[in-house]
DNA sequence: TACTAAATGATAATGATTATCATTTGCAAA
DNA sequence: TTTGCAAATGATAATCATTATCATTTAGTA
């Protein structure tokens, strides 16, 4: 039987009860009230284990620092790579068709699609000038 | 008129003439025979100038690393998210309608599209587990 | 109650990236 | 050619997210 510590749980319910794809220094933000000793490196480990057990997703570096996802169904994110914005897209009958004849052709297993680019404000500072 | 210097120059064409969207130190590694004096630095710098300018792009962090990639042109990778391996696929017609609807959808402005999965060598070590 | 492995908090270490700053380079005007 | 100046550079320190270390605590079990 496997043991599951409050921190643990928190930590995963934290992340599936928002939709912001948040990072660990907001997830300890938001349980310090509760849990007011909890660690930043506790935050990280546990973050490391629930992804290790397939219970929460990575989505890698954006704008520096590491985001996770507690939806671990497929699915697909828009992200601007500017600022780091994360919005979701709907998961269509198209992007699952691509993510699987992309899966096909390169022997990888497609997890997630995502999208970069510029969102709404950074699209207007950042480039003007190509 | 623009100022070029011979770094920078020498920068972006190694950036153009791979397909393997290095890391900086990657960058530096090649240079270094022909630029015996070329520093870390001066490749960050000038990655961001040349990224500023619009000449090449960012990948963003993969495996703990910013990639860069010297076709400017709209284009779309598959990526180990374990191992950080890149793969290039073609950009279908299903692609650049899927990159056109999400960006009319979100508001942004969709310059690349990401598929992050297990790569073949990875798909087998590191998802025994679920 | 005592034992043991997992979990934790505190903090140091790591590693990529960025900032600083004195020096050098390369063009442009005199 | 010489001088002046902004850009570029090399060397190195600083930053910041993440990871490792380690002594201590916790929680389940014999």
């Amino acid at each position: 039987m496997e043991r599951y510590s409050k921190n643990r749980q928190a930590i995963l319910e934290c992340l599936r009860s928002t939709k912001i794809h948040p990072t660990a220094g907001w997830i300890l933000d938001q349980l310090r009230p509760a849990y007011p000793s909890l660690n930043l490196a506790t935050v990280y480990r546990n973050l490391i284990r629930l992804k290790d057990d397939g219970l929460i997703r990575s989505m890698g570096d954006i704008a520096g620092e590491e985001h996770f996802d507690g939806d671990i169904q497929p699915h697909a994110h828009v992200i601007c790579t500017c600022c780091g914005k994360i919005a979701d897209i709907p998961l269509t009958e198209s992007i699952i068709n691509l993510m699987e004849s992309a899966g096909r052709q390169t022997g990888f297993e497609i997890l997630a699609s995502q999208l970069t680019g510029l969102c709404p404000s950074c699209s207007g500072s950042e480039n003007r000038k190509e």
